[in-house]
DNA sequence: TTAATAATTGAACAGATATTCAAATGATGG
DNA sequence: CCATCATTTGAATATCTGTTCAATTATTAA
């Protein structure tokens, strides 16, 4: 938050015409946090490679633990959080709790960040 | 990382087959993490308006801060960040400097994440 | 019912991140 | 040269994040 809101009485360096023009330009609040959180979620090398390994397969908590080499409670804390925001399902089979990725448009945000870093 | 580096004589959960299998899609430890540096410098909202607001347009870092409402040095701060990651560039002129984007790749992937919050 | 096991949870901790503040830099004009 | 202004920088701080550890829940099988 910027501090100066009193009157600004000063000579102050911003071209009026162009402020308004981006203002108009600006997305909402409620869209770039909505937004951010989005690409948040993927911001992490760990999740990253869980998303990947869900990508179209179902997998037990052990065994994304074994593969992405993290402790089982590590792994249940990044599933939560996936879980929250509706990224991945789970499903029950006795002790056994198995995940799947349930959301195509991450898929394709994935794909097209995969892309990205591919001609970088 | 995982304490269990120990031999594994007690009995395991996972399943040999489907972990074997899920290493092999697993994405390289360089990929991973690059995918994610490239998520996580979308993964907050300022950033998020700062790009948005720069994408096809050249900007003061004044005229940025008034927009974004945000301290001039807040500003300078995650505009170095994005320099550092050749997301924007910048123009001197006198005192001033004019940034603005310089990754299209990044702009396809914003585009991207637009849509996927609109249909959410 | 008890023991064992897969997974979840909450607290605690270390490390990362975003902002603020004060000081420094670099350019302009008097 | 000196004062001013746009921007950058570094240190300090508060908050957020991801992991670990210990305890708990839920399910199965003895």
């Amino acid at each position: 938050m910027r501090k100066n809101k009193e009157p600004i009485c000063e000579v102050e360096c911003f071209h009026e015409e162009i402020v308004t023009e981006a203002q108009g330009r600006m997305l909402l609040p409620e869209q770039s946090k909505r937004l951010a959180e989005t690409f948040k979620v993927l911001g992490d090398p760990n999740r990253v490679q869980l998303i990947n390994v869900l990508t179209n397969r179902e997998m037990c908590v052990c065994d994304l633990a074994v593969v992405l080499d993290m402790s089982v409670s590590a792994v249940s804390h990044q599933l939560r959080l996936l879980r929250n925001l509706n990224i991945v399902k789970y499903r029950k089979d006795g002790k056994m709790v198995y995940y799947t990725l349930d959301d195509h448009h991450i898929e394709r945000l994935f794909k097209e960040g995969l892309e990205h870093i591919s001609h970088t």
